[in-house]
DNA sequence: GTTGGTGCAAATGATTTGCAAAAGG
DNA sequence: CCTTTTGCAAATCATTTGCACCAAC
């Protein structure tokens, strides 16, 4: 596929092998869309070849972040969640309530990384962002869960 | 110590029994301060009971944190942190550089939290926040504005 | 052929849990 | 007493790593 070539592009540029395990990996995630656990990479890699490892998954992961062609993070819950990389970084909105995640323009960060600038001397990493809460069906409908 | 009497009579309200363990893990996690894992208040308990297991910190800090008495807050780091509950909900700016931890006002996310209300309908939880990226004097006192 | 990549299995490290004994109210 | 809590040990669960083999370049 020709989508995939600018990550190949990238990988071999950078010195690094050009396998079908990392194709995969690349395909599952880029058809997947949204952010995916390893697990879930891993289950969508295996379903065209069943012999992949979690390991290989991590390690692959590992590379790709290195080379920002994905973004790894932390949804808290103990898992770390991989996304293919746009070009526009943007955060998510996690309802802890029904699960729905939400998807965030970087804009409404980018007044807090400038206040904590300001006000802090702090240059926040906001590349990509997690924040838990309750969204708008959720908080309207029930008061008790 | 008369300052654990609060937690002692909230914990009593509420059902739970009063142990030395508990007594003695709420004494170390108000005495220590700042935030601390569950390894530190494991350490600094066990310097008086060495017989104190970390499921009990655990246990206990779960407790704690239903009362309301405790924060639980992950650092991104696979550790949560715990800190004794303030009155006013403050969160940390965690600098992967050098590692010094800032606080921040609560009203510096309080303006993203009615962003994110106004134009997502979401409540952002953001009780307590960890927010990483360079401090001031790692970014080389250089200026972003 | 080198070098890096892979699969496997076993290690890690934080947190959780089952269970019998111990202690709080 | 009766129920909760504890300590211990073993179990999870996500992620990492050592190692022998295999494949890309």
């Amino acid at each position: 596929m020709s989508c995939e070539g600018e990550a190949v592009a990238i990988l071999r540029q950078s010195g690094h092998k050009l396998t079908p395990q990392r194709l995969m990996v690349v395909s599952a995630l880029r058809h997947a869309g949204g952010h995916q656990t390893a697990a879930q990479i891993l289950e969508q890699v295996q379903r065209v070849y069943p012999y992949v490892d979690v390991s290989t998954v991590y390690r692959t992961m590992a590379v790709l972040n290195e080379l920002r062609l994905v973004t790894e993070t932390d949804m808290g819950g103990g898992e770390l969640a991989y996304e293919w990389a746009t070009d526009e970084p943007h955060h998510h909105l996690i309802c802890h309530d029904c699960g729905a995640v939400q998807q965030v323009d970087h804009a409404a960060l980018d007044h807090l990384a400038e206040t904590l600038g300001d006000d802090y001397g702090f240059r926040a990493d906001l590349h990509h962002f997690a924040i838990f809460g309750t969204c708008r069906a959720c908080s309207g409908q029930s008061r008790t869960t």
